[in-house]
DNA sequence: ACGTAAAGTAAACATCCGTTTACTTAGTGA
DNA sequence: TCACTAAGTAAACGGATGTTTACTTTACGT
């Protein structure tokens, strides 16, 4: 009799589950979050997580597949009404890194964790994580850049800049936005005083 | 009777445990390599590592320390004839990248072991890679910057840049010198078509 | 020649982890 | 009402892990 006002039985505890597991996942990493830490934050025991997920390794999954369903929403929302490619190129930066670096444990646990840390669930992962990055890819080869420019590897430059972003944000004090307009500010015109610029 | 010819008794194996680790916290990750592995591709037991390093965590917190030792010779070499700022900062890039994309055990460590990861070793290893971070601090307050540009923003956006080639490296085609190139004109000039700058 | 101490082994220790099993509880539908 | 089934518990399982212990080997200084 744990929850009296239970609105049915498929009380889906197995989204509190993973939840829990975004949570802790983001926080600490993958493998050192235990299947029992997870289903204590639910008042569970390890045994009953397994009625939900098959393994360690499919609660992962969903986290991840979760994360990339969200920010790939934000980011469609996000750059829907603009139409120059650099304002949707910033737009796309700035709903990055607003989903990266508020508190947000789903999105977190995209950049912490890493695909070959999750074992079986490896390639999934991976392919989750590159459709999210075409989104960035078709918002590159977009853009009105000098000719011959390599479009893929622009796209990795910059996904790793603002991926890596977790790791030293709140030390700097810029706002999300502010990184993301230093960000495509320098892509499209770079930082040099124009008098010291090269050929 | 292992080895015939051994120099003297202080013959330092822990030099090759050190080297070990670095190759499979580099490859599998700090979670994931285990003392009886490491001791295993020295031909020793697991207990014998105990006689050269007092943890598993003392041997990762070497491997850092040596990691970033190495690397900021490498650098430091690397910008010594240089002059232009531009030139020394795109020198310094690839020799990092040289570093970390070539199968270089110890650099690789650098950007694949979080220190969150290295539990009591956490805080050395931080104030390790807070000290090379610090090296290309110099290198881009150098810079010729258009006023009141953040120039620890842009450390951080190129070092996060630059950290995260491992995990495409090898996909794209490009080499460490052409990622270098492409980097510091990108900071320098960006990459918009001059007719599409903005102001 | 001999004691010392470093280097290494083999095995155990204590713990933790993902997962499974046997069992209990409690709604649901016929 | 009663069989059925999802949800959960408690406990165990099997294995792995970092570390320690007791003991052996071996090179060096005196």
């Amino acid at each position: 009799m744990r929850a009296p006002n239970r609105p049915s039985r498929a009380n889906n505890r197995s989204l509190e589950l993973r939840d829990a597991a975004a949570h802790l996942f983001a926080h600490r990493g993958y493998d050192q979050t235990t299947v029992r830490e997870i289903a204590a934050a639910c008042g569970m025991t390890a045994g009953a997580v397994y009625v939900h997920f098959g393994s360690k390794h499919a609660l992962l999954s969903a986290v991840y597949g979760e994360a990339v369903t969200r920010v790939t929403k934000r980011l469609a929302v996000s750059i829907a009404a603009l139409d120059c490619p650099w304002q949707r190129l910033e737009s796309a930066v700035r709903a990055h890194l607003e989903a990266v670096l508020q508190p947000n444990d789903y999105a977190r646990v995209m950049t912490r964790v890493l695909p070959e840390d999750a074992g079986e669930a490896r390639i999934e992962l991976i392919a989750l994580r590159d459709r999210y990055e075409a989104l960035f890819r078709t918002l590159i080869t977009g853009l009105p850049l000098v000719p011959q420019t390599d479009c893929g590897l622009v796209r990795l430059l910059l996904l790793g800049a603002i991926n890596w972003t977790p790791f030293w944000y709140g030390h700097g004090g810029a706002t999300p936005s502010e990184i993301a307009h230093l960000t495509v500010t320098l892509l499209r015109n770079g930082l040099a005083q124009p008098s010291a610029r090269g050929i």
